[in-house]
DNA sequence: TGAACATATGAACATTTGTTCATATGTATT
DNA sequence: AATACATATGAACAAATGTTCATATGTTCA
């Protein structure tokens, strides 16, 4: 790794932002296996479907997960493959 | 990667949580080169003795780094190799 | 022992954050 | 067009967070 200024540094705790939330993490970790609806979000999470959504746009803006519509339905997924990455590191540091 | 339970997300999240502000994140990040006192800490950062003290506090209780006094002066460096890893990850990530 | 230095800590405060509630928007179906 | 369903959004609120200030603790050296 080569030297870093201090907007990369600031720009790098954002995007760990992202994963510091118990909500958030749980968000992305159920997006691993497949995309998935809000309401389904909702209802593995047992949150209610306006927290899960506020903390979607949240994880949208920060271009962590893309969505598509499908009718009613708006599906969300991983868009991005270091998230996997960098929180399948996080969870085996954990784990061990 | 393996099924995960609740609690092991919950946890991941707090380890995330360490590297989701921007003063946490800029103590490691110099901590990476060797260890430092928390006086040239503050002074790398440009902030009072008090917050950095916190900030270490909060590092401390985690496990991310450990510290080593040498007479008046305490030396704080990274406690953990998986540190080093997952931040460099989250920098690649963000200069890409 | 007393002064100077390095670090830690508690209290107070302002700011940020996450959730809920109410409601708006958008789509499908009848 | 009216209704039902899926999602988004704004406002309000409580809780958590990060910093500062003042002061305490611990160490060294004269």
């Amino acid at each position: 790794m080569k030297k870093i200024d201090e907007n990369t540094l600031y720009d790098t705790a954002e995007l760990f932002k992202n994963f510091s939330d118990s909500t958030r993490i749980r968000i992305l970790y159920c997006l691993f296996e497949k995309e998935r609806s809000v309401t389904e979000i909702a209802e593995l999470l047992k949150m209610n479907q306006s927290a899960i959504s506020h903390q979607l746009r949240f994880l949208k803006n920060s271009k962590l997960v893309k969505n598509r519509r499908d009718g009613k339905t708006i599906y969300y997924s991983l868009d991005d493959d270091h998230v996997y990455n960098i929180i399948s590191q996080g969870i085996e540091h954990v784990q061990e």
